[in-house]
DNA sequence: GTCATGACTTAGTAACCTCTTG
DNA sequence: CAAGAGGTTACTAAGTCATGAC
């Protein structure tokens, strides 16, 4: 029941059904910050009212009257009672979750059996992109069978639709890899069922990906110096070209296609910088001609950072800035297009986020190298692994929201840390009185007991090591994301030798799906790879 | 060339699940 | 055995890039 309130009052309306869904998507996100922004709040109601009856329309004029507090209270409630489940009860849910997955979970392409990524279709409910979206609080519809486009084999048994409705379409289109797709109403983008990564197509697809990526490897060395010399050129365009690869080969920046203004969040990458997203320092902190960016770029997240550059690069950045406003293109003559063409002329296959995989890979690389040593235990070891992994991160700027708990959680590590250190050092006081009371006796049993204190102060030490280590790594991880460089940018192969050389078990490294998702690389990977 | 569209990869977050610990 | 931390999975938005129409 929604509460409308009027001058004295708060009256209780009922809702019709169609109005009360939507209602109901908003009430369940009340604890979230963006349900006061001001668009997130007019765009949910333009399209809350859109599916209201005339009477609701009426009566309900102003969101801000809205009192969804029991709305609100009544999915905390469900929450609630859903977390307080018997095991049982959770188990039959899980059973079910379970016979979904088995019945719809699996397709089969080329006789074998595979798993598909996301075989649901997406439910309603209201958008929320990242950033500031213009669209976030629209309404996202329910998709119905209509909507749906199947693509599957002539010969295969065509999936029903539920009873009373037919697809919009069924096709047999075998040289793409999609199952179904249907429009999306808010952004009137396609959207796609597929295969999960661990299947013999996307793996595939994948050991391609890197093999393009080592390739660039062997013509890297020609290809910097071709737009080394380009920085010089008579042509503004080849100029703009060359300190944007500039860019992106030194920081691994996005190519920046680019977007339709009002469409999405104001986000940009390499080409699609504007004049008031670098500021130019002749000098800064003792170096020369350094570049400060400081943007927003996929998924809005912040890209900071000053930079020195070389002098001829500097020189141009202040040329392409003359007699521009701050919201002008900094590149006003290039475009991802002729950027892409370009470097295809180069090498075939090659694209500007192929200097993000080459760059990503080769640094992970020369990471591990630098920082791992054979006589490491494995704590450590593992300690370089992620070290380098996070070298990586960065370059990429892959970031996270620190973790909600993460200041307690480290609190309570350290306090683990110093109960330890006092253990070990009782374990060294007990150890030398047993030392002692060994050299004063000639009792075989003080010998074991001594041994057995000796075996403590190791154990204490190297646990204490252990927990070092961690707190180091955890402070070091604070805010950087590792997943998303292992999941796309680092060449599987480079780690499974590691772990080959280095005599670390892998799943150290890789977790039951990563392993699933790099089976090609654990496969085929010896020791001397070399990406 | 440019523009729209489609197909696919890359991305961060939230929900969920599991293991540890008091 | 409950609670909490930490790891894992699900979800879906937001990029990249090729293609084809004009």
């Amino acid at each position: 029941m929604l509460g409308l309130r009027e001058c004295r009052e708060c009256k209780p309306v009922k809702l019709s059904p169609r109005a009360e869904e939507v209602g109901l998507f908003f009430a369940q996100m009340l604890d979230h910050e963006y349900t006061t922004k001001e668009v997130f709040r007019s765009n949910f109601f333009r399209d809350w009212r859109k599916e209201m009856n005339l009477e609701e329309r009426t009566l309900i004029a102003d969101l801000n009257k809205c009192d969804f507090g029991e709305l609100h209270a009544m999915h905390k409630s469900k929450v609630e009672a859903r977390k307080n489940m018997t095991k049982e009860e959770k188990q039959v849910i899980k059973d079910a979750n379970q016979k979904i997955v088995d019945e719809f979970g699996f397709c089969l392409l080329d006789h074998h059996k595979e798993r598909i990524g996301n075989f649901k279709i997406e439910p309603p409910g209201l958008f929320r992109g990242r950033g500031e979206h213009p669209k976030m609080g629209m309404l996202k519809k329910r998709i119905q069978p209509e909507d749906v486009i199947i693509n599957c084999s002539k010969d295969s048994r065509i999936p029903e639709p539920p009873a009373g409705h037919r697809w919009k379409e069924v096709r047999h289109d075998n040289t793409v890899t999609w199952l179904v797709s249907w429009t999306e109403n808010v952004q009137g983008s396609v959207k796609y069922i597929m295969l999960n990564a661990n299947s013999k197509l996307k793996g595939e697809k994948d050991w391609e990906k890197y093999e393009v990526a080592r390739q660039l490897k062997s013509r890297v060395g020609q290809i910097r110096s071709q737009y080394l010399e380009d920085l010089k050129s008579k042509q503004m365009v080849t100029r703009q070209r060359a300190v944007a690869l500039y860019f992106i080969d030194k920081l691994a920046l996005r190519a920046g296609n680019e977007k339709e203004e009002g469409e999405s969040a104001d986000t940009v990458g390499c080409c699609s910088l504007r004049v008031e997203h670098i500021t130019l320092h002749d000098t800064l902190a003792g170096e020369s001609c350094v570049v400060e960016f400081d943007f927003l770029g996929k998924d809005s997240i912040r890209y900071y950072n000053k930079v020195p550059v070389s002098k001829r690069v500097f020189k141009n950045l202040k040329l392409f800035m003359e007699n521009k406003q701050p919201g002008d293109d900094l590149f006003d003559r290039l475009s991802t297009g002729t950027l892409n063409k370009h470097l295809s002329s180069l090498m075939p296959g090659l694209t500007a986020k192929v200097f993000r995989t080459y760059n990503a890979s080769i640094t992970l690389q020369q990471q591990l190298k630098e920082l791992s040593n054979m006589s490491d235990s494995t704590a450590e070891k593992l300690l370089s692994y992620n070290r380098a992994n996070r070298a990586v991160a960065i370059l990429c700027n892959h970031q996270r929201a620190p973790p909600k708990s993460f200041d307690q959680s480290m609190a309570n590590l350290q306090s683990k840390i110093d109960t330890r250190r006092e253990q070990m050092a009782q374990a060294k006081r007990e150890l030398k009185q047993a030392k002692k009371d060994a050299k004063e006796s000639s009792d075989p049993k003080l010998m074991t007991v001594l041994e057995k204190k000796r075996k403590a102060v190791a154990r204490c030490k190297e646990q204490l090591l252990r927990m070092e280590v961690q707190a180091t790594d955890k402070e070091e991880n604070k805010q950087i994301a590792l997943s998303t460089s292992k999941l796309n940018y680092l060449d599987p192969r480079i780690s499974v030798a590691w772990c080959k050389n280095l005599d670390v078990p892998l799943d150290k490294v890789y977790n039951k799906t990563q392993r699933d998702k790099f089976a090609w690389a654990v496969h085929m990977t010896e020791k001397d790879f070399e990406f």
